[in-house]
DNA sequence: GATCCTCGAGTTCC
DNA sequence: CTCGAGGATC
């Protein structure tokens, strides 16, 4: 008995052994040894001898990619190091530039490139812990996901083990995806089984990585080619990116076979060329090629924009362009009581989707591309994504009553339009008047990003507003069940949950409170900048904007002097808040009905601090700085601390929050390791002053 | 006064 | 994702 279960035992082991050596030739090498019939075979010779020895059963084993049940949703999953996207290029002379500016903060002459194509699928983190396969996040926004680890498990490019000598952790990044040859026998084995087919490779390859039973997602052909490394630990990272990527592949991870290293900007005009000329032939979509500098070390030297590197750029294919007719130009309505001309498109299959609806801007856009009614246009996805009509293709019949023109009155309420000199917009001046504009005001105070009220959509918001349920957002919080359950589409059960969710959002911190509100020009930025200075809802509203311009002003001239003199400056007063937004702002706080809708809100929703920013954001929290930073020195350090109110002290212990860690740190590392203190590099530490705001824990 | 950058607003499709 | 406008900076 135990001497067939040892001879089972290393028999499994081979054949687990075997199974991902003939997937590290088949995915990362493309090169196998074996047929897909002996590949079946091994698996399921395995198979067999697993649930004869159940004891032998091991989540790592190749035949348990799929495990673990049918989830109800995901849970977000926080990017350590956020997932960026990247700078776009779509001409030569933008290619020019990009070359130009790497140069010159560079201070060289022809610079590395490591060129890739840029994979038309979706964004994903892996995370392996010595080696072993651990956690898959989508890219979410950026900084958060959505935790994808049970799907990622059963796409076989994937490996579950890193192969060789693997680092304690290791994120690497990069894209899932379908081969269009994948993607058609997919679609034939939908059809044939009466589902619906998926419109391109992209949207196949979404769809089945936001499966929630992972075991669907083990029968959708996936793909996977890594790009890039988020976060690495306990290993001296390799001086180029193109050397990372070999590393990467050495683990076992699959990397583009398209990727090469060029030089300088005619290397990355050469290299686009030829990608796009051998587009076709891929067995995958590409919607461009992607330029990083090569070596690191200019890579940290040219550092971050606020969303993308600008050590790399994605040079677009030129985008796929079809011809269709303007059937209509209709007119929208939205929260600020914008018009917007949207062209209705007799629908044209482009870019991979069906398009019916266009923006068309504005007026003067109108006039600029000379669209007239039942004209054929050239039809595109600007950026791959939102519709756009190019140009006319050919005019239609044209009569008078063909060309748009921008209605005297809003198409929605029948008030007056007005258009402000200087300006683009035309809008209607109804204000809360207007029903289409309360709608989205409700909406947006609903909003994820506002307020985050689940189950409060379009359809509801129409019929609140209809029936006068809700003509400000703060009856929300009056909402009687019974009156929700009246609604179409509404049951007793989910009027309650809506009602629920209405309370639920109670609490929530007062810069999401400031941006629901929905005045002109104040956004999520803004709003946090707003919420940080005033703290509380009575101060806003009581606010002197006066008094606060000349105060602004005075600080300006004193920073311009002191920066002569070469001091420090002083912080700034609401930042990124001038003479425009303040009169927006005080505009919108005079009128009394706003004014007692605030305060409305105040007693309502009680709104707290989280997520808000402060003078002395770092106030409490204790750094030790240890080893050398790269573009800063240790005062300069120091001083960005303590001007945020923080304390920096000379050694690790319980007390210390965070350690900034440069080049040849030594013990004060360790113990910070040893302590489970969090670690940031420069890069790390810049974020996190950047933010200076109390985590706002959703 | 020019230029760079960031933020806000509007938008499409599944 | 893109455009335009406001704000910051030189």
């Amino acid at each position: 008995m135990s001497a067939n279960l040892e001879a089972a035992r290393s028999r499994v082991n081979a054949l687990r052994e075997a199974i991902e050596s003939h997937n590290y030739r088949y995915y990362v090498l493309d090169d196998p040894e074996i047929s897909d019939s002996e590949y079946d075979r091994l698996f399921l010779e395995l198979q067999q001898l697993e649930s004869q020895y159940p004891q032998l059963l091991e989540p790592r084993s190749p035949t348990q990619r799929v495990g673990g049940e049918p989830l109800s949703e995901f849970s977000t999953a926080e990017h350590r190091i956020p997932m960026l996207s990247l700078g776009n290029a779509f001409s030569e002379a933008e290619m020019q530039a990009f070359d130009r500016r790497v140069r010159e903060s560079c201070d060289a002459g022809e610079i590395e490139y490591c060129a890739e194509p840029k994979f038309d699928g979706l964004a994903v983190s892996l995370r392996y812990e010595s080696g072993a396969f651990v956690r898959g996040a989508t890219r979410g926004d950026g900084s958060r996901g959505e935790d994808v680890t049970n799907n990622l498990r059963t796409v076989r490019a994937i490996p579950l083990r890193l192969r060789g000598a693997s680092p304690p952790v290791l994120e690497a990044r990069g894209e899932v995806l379908m081969l269009r040859a994948d993607f058609d026998r997919l679609n034939e084995r939908q059809s044939a089984a009466g589902e619906k087919e998926f419109v391109n490779p992209r949207n196949a390859a979404a769809g089945s990585l936001r499966q929630l039973d992972p075991r669907i997602t083990a029968q959708r052909p996936l793909r996977f080619f890594a790009y890039g490394i988020g976060d690495v630990g306990g290993q001296s990272m390799p001086r180029a990116h193109s050397q990372a990527l070999d590393w990467l592949a050495g683990l076992g991870l699959p990397v583009s076979s398209e990727r090469r290293v060029v030089s300088g900007l005619q290397g990355m005009l050469e290299y686009h060329q030829w990608m796009g000329s051998r587009r076709g032939a891929l067995p995958y979509d590409i919607d461009g090629v992607v330029f990083k500098v090569n070596a690191l070390v200019m890579q940290e030297k040219l550092g971050f924009l606020a969303r993308a590197p600008r050590f790399a750029v994605a040079y677009k294919f030129p985008a796929e362009e079809a011809t269709t007719q303007i059937l209509a130009i209709d007119v929208q309505v939205g929260r600020s009581g914008t018009l917007t001309p949207v062209a209705r498109l007799k629908p044209v299959f482009v870019g991979g989707v069906t398009v019916t609806n266009a923006t068309l801007h504005n007026e003067d856009e109108i006039r600029r591309k000379d669209i007239w009614r039942g004209d054929t246009v050239f039809v595109r996805r600007a950026g791959d994504v939102i519709p756009e009509v190019a140009r006319v293709s050919r005019p239609g019949a044209r009569a008078a009553d063909d060309r748009f023109v921008m209605p005297a009155t809003c198409p929605v309420c029948r008030s007056a339009v007005i258009r402000l000199e200087g300006e683009a917009a035309t809008r209607c001046t109804g204000g809360l008047f207007c029903p289409a504009q309360r709608k989205q005001a409700l909406l947006h105070f609903a909003s994820r990003r506002a307020m985050d009220i689940d189950g409060l959509g379009e359809k509801i918001v129409e019929q609140l507003v209809e029936k006068s349920l809700a003509v400000s957002p703060v009856d929300l919080y009056g909402l009687k069940p019974e009156a929700v359950a009246g609604l179409d589409r509404m049951g007793g059960k989910s009027a309650q949950n809506l009602i629920d969710a209405i309370n639920a959002s109670r609490g929530r911190p007062l810069a999401r409170l400031i941006f629901a509100l929905g005045i002109p020009g104040i956004g999520e930025e803004v709003a946090k900048v707003l919420a940080g200075h005033f703290e509380d809802l009575d101060n806003l509203v009581e606010a002197d904007w006066g008094g606060i311009a000349e105060q602004k002003k005075s600080l300006q001239r004193d920073n311009a002097a002191r920066k002569r003199r070469g001091e420090p400056a002083l912080p700034q007063l609401l930042e990124g808040i001038g003479p425009e937004l303040m009169d927006s702002l005080a505009k919108f706080l005079h009128e009394s009905r706003n004014r007692a809708v605030i305060m409305a809100l105040n007693e309502a929703v009680r709104p707290g601090l989280a997520g808000t920013p402060r003078g002395a954001a770092l106030a409490g929290k204790t750094f030790v700085l240890t080893g050398t930073l790269p573009t800063m020195t240790r005062d300069r350090a120091k001083g960005l601390i303590e001007a945020l109110g923080g304390k920096v002290a000379g050694s690790v212990s319980g007390k210390t929050d965070y350690v900034v860690a440069g080049e040849d740190a030594g013990g004060k590392l360790e113990k910070a390791r040893a302590l489970g203190v969090r670690i940031l590099d420069e890069h790390g530490f810049m974020q996190l002053i950047k933010k200076k705001e109390i985590p706002d824990g959703r």
